[in-house]
DNA sequence: CTGTTAGCGCATTCAG
DNA sequence: CTGAATGCGCTAACAG
């Protein structure tokens, strides 16, 4: 490797006129610069990212924490994410939590060890988990740069967004009630997941403001995975008195309760209506088509790397950003079978 | 940030022991390294990356370079190569280059700059084109850690991992003849792409092979998105003269296709069979299930960080591996109507 | 077994 | 405008 005194001594100066030289700060005779570069480009100089990094406190890396790259819904934030941050001139480290809060832990703890200069927190079940509440504030307090997506319950001193989960869910599940079902399946996440939760909540809202009771009895409890919407739709469908609507808190689940209705040869949506949320790519793919929640992915991702920069290049600013999107219903085939051209 | 002095001061030693005892190298008396530990944690010491790294010339990250993470073959593959390299202690930058070799190229230069341990390049035409080969036989010279996925030309100086592109093609379109399909249309990739090509080889020498002419007609060029392959496949089928079977060069196209026959009311596989390659999940979550070449992209992955840290952990090994992976041809609805139970 | 010393490569003082 | 000196925090080599 080529140093910066290689150069400077090729160049006949010295590793701090090189320096200046190189990156354009302060004083430097135009001649000298010009000969400084010749030279740095004859011997293929390029400096020292760690070398630098350790002088100037900023590594240009970002760390991006999510439960799974593998699921659907991410690789389209993390593009987003991506795309923000290569422009801004950061790279992204990305590692997945698998949404087990101690995993979650581990690698904020890793990734605050000044490999970083800031990190986003995808969260599983996150801000509901203690421990994890707790960490955020120590690190936010420590000064490390934090942006949490996913549920925020508290206050907590970082930047966060997320999507309305209540609201997306609230509204799909008017939307099913508006077509006349009065028995609405609801297939929730993990009991612990915060996401599922709110989704929930969404759910029992709508129907609670239809006049209509909530019963324990027609919510199942998934774990966000293909098997487990199909499992448990199945069990739904093959109830003596089946409801005539199933909703999944994720596409994924939403998309197992199709095939599992596909098996048992119900029709969608006249047997049965089904609605999920996410609007994955392949909830439009599907046949039918999925009635769904869809969220800006691209643009949650770029968002959540434009905050965090933000945040990276400000100093003591100690009041935190919330934002919270609005979810769209997207209407399809799945509940309403209507051509529409 | 607490450094290794205060820790050394605090438990009345220096840097050295502290630095000893917490790694665990070289002698330290069990009290002293006791002691040590007590304070470390005490003051909540963690080591500072950079420095470290400066030092140990380690950064013990490694890269990883693929067309576009939001494609669906990858996050799988993805996920192979992050879990390895976690167990083996590695973290993982990825970043994107959509296939374009200027990106390739520019990535690999930031990050052989002394960023990261090692680079996996995942690429888009890749090793065909003559720049990239350049940086890559540059790079490898220069002692950059380095391994090629996707398609590999030359014995270039690289350990180097793909699957047997032409192999897989020429099994499915076998498959397709054995069923009698003798006017078997092709949707390829882009004409620069040599995954695509080598694809195109394979269906080639599978007509050859059952004397069937190949005909320039039944060729026609898409970009691997599923757009493209609507549009080709629906221009295949509404011909006078249609072929009764399509091949696409990717699933993702193969899909395009099915929904193309859909639209035009055509039956699947009666009036046409369509067939893929790469067996991403959704090729078996779609209806009819598509036909297809199936890669272990998890375990591909997982080999390539592998093969990778490997490398890194040894010096000067001037024998380069080459690992060509069989495919498989997962037949399924699309191109065989028959339920097996 | 432990302390001292040096230096990884760079950016940033501070004199001049 | 430029050179010299300093130190970021750590590990490794060496002397004791």
């Amino acid at each position: 490797m080529t140093t910066i005194y290689e150069v400077a001594k090729k160049a006949r100066t010295t590793s701090g006129t090189v320096s200046r030289a190189l990156n354009n700060k302060g004083y430097v005779a135009e001649e000298t610069k010009r000969k400084i570069e010749r030279v740095a480009k004859r011997l293929n100089y390029t400096p020292h990212f760690l070398a630098r990094s350790l002088r100037t406190k900023k590594t240009d890396i970002i760390a991006v924490i999510i439960p799974n790259i593998a699921n659907p819904i991410y690789p389209e934030i993390i593009r987003g994410i991506q795309d923000k941050a290569h422009e801004l001139g950061y790279q992204v480290l990305i590692s997945n939590s698998d949404a087990l809060p101690e995993r979650e832990i581990e690698l904020l703890t890793i990734f605050s060890q000044k490999r970083v200069d800031g990190i986003f927190l995808g969260t599983g079940e996150g801000a509901e988990n203690k421990k994890i509440r707790e960490k955020i504030k120590k690190l936010s307090e420590a000064g490390i740069k934090l942006v949490v997506g996913g549920f925020i319950k508290d206050k907590l001193p970082t930047d966060s967004l997320s999507i309305d989960n209540f609201q997306g869910a609230y509204e799909v599940t008017k939307h099913l009630l508006n077509l006349g079902h009065n028995k609405i399946g609801f297939i929730s996440g993990p009991k612990n997941a915060r996401v599922a939760q709110e989704r929930q909540k969404g759910y029992r809202a709508a129907l609670l403001n239809h006049n209509i009771l909530y019963h324990d009895g027609l919510v199942a409890y998934g774990n966000f995975q293909q098997e487990s919407g199909y499992t448990l739709g199945k069990d739904f469908l093959q109830r003596e008195k089946a409801p005539s609507a199933i909703f999944a808190a994720n596409d994924v689940m939403a998309i197992g309760v199709i095939l599992a209705a596909e098996e048992l040869g119900r029709r969608i949506p006249e047997e049965v209506a089904i609605a999920g949320f996410d609007d994955i790519t392949w909830a439009s793919i599907i046949r039918p088509r999925l009635t769904t929640v869809s969220q800006p992915k691209y643009e949650v991702g770029s968002l959540a790397a434009e905050m965090l920069i933000q945040r990276i290049n400000e100093e003591n600013n100690r009041t935190f950003q919330r934002i919270i999107l609005k979810p769209k219903v997207v209407i399809r085939e799945s509940t309403l079978n209507q051509e529409k051209k």
